[in-house]
DNA sequence: TTGTATTTTTTTGTATACAATCATTTTGGC
DNA sequence: GCCAAAATGATTGTATACAAAAAAATACAA
């Protein structure tokens, strides 16, 4: 019986300074989930028309929810709208993927050196729990690339700086828009799990120059590797 | 009935139809243009509760595009929901500030650096006329604030990277809940002049460390001349 | 007076009907 | 046969009615 906002002009009294962020899905959006699971398993793939009243019919619901679940993926970049015309799942350039790794490169290694100076003996556990996870799937592309998200959105938490996991969250999922990943090159898995050891090793030690340094060899690496196995349009 | 009264229910009368907000606007969307307007001029305060109801009403508009405004606000973090007790104008913590000023440092840092390999003599000359307008109103706080926007804008779009542009705006927007600006503090419009001139200088000269450099110290200038401004809550 | 249960009110979530707009096609004329 | 213009169809944008859930108010009993 918290009468919150009836309050008078007087800000918020609750004592949680820091609202749970994660209460993004508290408001149960499973239309949401749904697209961009398809997305990122390529069963929509980028160019594709987003006809409302088909997601609507496909998922049983009405086009209302649909239009919103639509909203929030041309926000994070995943579809995009045209006046009148509907929208369609985003075709990225290679001079967008060239500037999605350059976000990427400035932001992992800030994440890191945040991780450093700022992780938990927790969150430092996790993160060497998964390179022992990752040693198991070598040779496997898919289970490689979801631990590599996986350790990837670990270091962000640990960061502890909730605009830079959003914004890093937000460009992970943009390069899923891809329909390869760069663990389908040969030796690739092997080498990331390299990189990833020394991110992991430097935030253990709290070296934050090294970590940084690491973090950001490695995207580099990511990046190389991307750029070699090409794109869908020029 | 007194609930009603106890809530801050004065909505701006007046409608000024300024919707430049440059891109996304390719649909108009008025609703989301006068909220944003709204809450950066301070006129709905952080707390304020916002109902579809009203802002429909407010707007002659029916509740469907409010609704959709109100997630674009959400999705910005100027606006936050708790699942069915409605949007409230996000009140930013201490912690917010402070991890927000971490990004804006590592960003600006970037974006000058770009800036600096990348602009075209346009974006320079643009930068140095925002230079020479500032001088003009270093008197008055709100004309050196609005400038203060533009100027930072202007180095966003040098950077030519589209992530960056819209995580830099994004990040911006979210500072601009704060009911007071450092241009409020005696001297601060010249201090930060000055910084910009730095910044302009780097650019201009293809000096990619200096800019960074530059920009980073001017954007904790900012943190620091902000800090001293205190919150609305701790 | 206070605590609890019930009812009332308020507000969001969803569905659907209608309007507007753009793309395509068809039809008429040359 | 080809081009232009109007009509038709498809799809999004908007409004509104209804359902659901939560908070607030009220009634009632201890």
């Amino acid at each position: 019986m918290n009468k919150l906002e009836a309050l008078p002009k007087a800000w918020p009294t609750d004592i949680t300074t820091d609202p749970p962020r994660s209460a993004e899905t508290s408001r149960g959006q499973p239309v949401y989930a749904q697209l961009t699971a398809a997305i990122q398993t390529g069963r929509l793939q980028p160019g594709t028309r987003l006809r409302e009243v088909e997601i609507a019919a496909w998922l049983g619901v009405s086009r209302t929810p649909v239009r919103e679940a639509l909203k929030r993926l041309e926000a994070d970049g995943l579809a995009q709208a045209t006046p009148h015309a509907g929208m369609t799942v985003t075709t990225l350039s290679r001079q967008q993927i060239i500037e999605l790794y350059a976000m990427r490169i400035e932001l992992e290694g800030m994440a890191a050196r945040l991780a450093a100076q700022f992780a938990t003996d927790d969150e430092i556990a996790t993160l060497q729990a998964h390179l022992r996870a990752a040693e198991a799937t070598l040779d496997d592309a898919a289970a490689s690339a979801d631990g590599n998200r996986a350790f990837h959105a670990c270091i962000y938490r640990a960061s502890h700086n909730r605009y830079l996991l959003q914004t890093l969250d937000s460009l992970s999922t943009a390069l899923a828009l891809l329909p390869t990943t760069t663990y389908d090159i040969a030796g690739r898995p092997a080498a990331a799990l390299a990189e990833h050891r020394a991110i992991v090793e430097a935030i253990w030690a709290n070296a934050a120059d090294e970590a940084e340094a690491a973090a950001r060899a490695h995207m580099q690496g990511a990046q190389r590797a991307r750029l070699k196995l090409g794109f869908n349009s020029p």
